[in-house]
DNA sequence: ATACGAGTTAAAGTGCGCTTTAAGTCAAGC
DNA sequence: GCTTGACTTAAAGCGCACTTTAACTCGTAT
């Protein structure tokens, strides 16, 4: 029960669908693993590794990003090291996101105070509160 | 050049690309409009209706929402009520979000400040670290 | 006449992170 | 021998908001 997992107990484990394992193993995040008859077997360095890997995601680093900070610096540099790089790019995005949040947040608060009757009326006094960049939105999470 | 606008003048007047025009039509955003040998026709309600949408969409509305809020109501709701409903959702959805932003923060900061040389050897460290919801992260925006 | 630019359509593509599906293999229990 | 459950693969699907593509039609300028 130490080293040969199959692929069903370490995803009850890691709190993770079997699919999502295969899936980061595809992308490059987890090593090929040993396999008896045709079928995958994990020891623990895999959960452990499936715990960074969690980290990583929550801390909203992408599948692309993780896999950056897990094998695409050189084996000299100290995770420590590898993760103020990536965490100090990723900071810059959330900032922005939450500037992001806080526009829209002014926009849901300030907009349709006017006592217009019909949309249609309202179309013209909107003119005023013009919007800077019509491109991007948010929302929707799974 | 005021009550017949082809797709391409609105188009550039509004910020957005003809297919986005379209798209908004299909989707039940803007009317059919006029059509002149087969092609579309606007007058200036629309280019107003788009700068509606541009501003909802700014806020965060999805196009569904956006649907919702100019013809998802009793025509008897005034715009004024029909989006206090929709911001009130709204604006739920964002403190969600700049939660998971706050967290996101938190994990970047807090982590990976040990000494571990490869990041198998953190992998026994991090047990502590735990993170709590293994599902949802974010990033990534066109 | 014919080339050009702008319009038309339906359908497929994009990005991200998986999940789902279909079709098959394998070992263990009855 | 046969069912059951867990595994395997490649490929397609999902959600969202558009964009892109391909093939076609217009009116106007040369």
């Amino acid at each position: 029960m130490q080293p040969v997992m199959p692929i069903g107990k370490l995803a009850r484990a890691a709190g993770l669908a079997p699919s999502a394992i295969r899936y980061y193993e595809k992308a490059g995040l987890l090593p090929r693993p040993v396999r008896q008859s045709g079928q995958r077997r994990y020891g623990a360095q895999t959960a452990a590794r499936l715990r960074i890997i969690r980290l990583a995601r929550a801390a909203g680093f992408t599948i692309a990003e993780t896999r950056t900070f897990l094998s695409g610096f050189s084996p000299a540099t100290t995770p420590a090291a590898r993760w103020r790089t990536l965490a100090g790019r990723k900071l810059a995005e959330l900032e922005a996101q939450a500037q992001r949040i806080a526009r829209m947040r002014q926009l849901l608060e300030s907009s349709f105070h006017c006592g217009c009757l019909r949309i249609e009326d309202c179309e013209r006094a909107i003119a005023a509160c013009e919007v800077k960049d019509p491109r991007r939105s948010v929302s929707a999470r799974k």
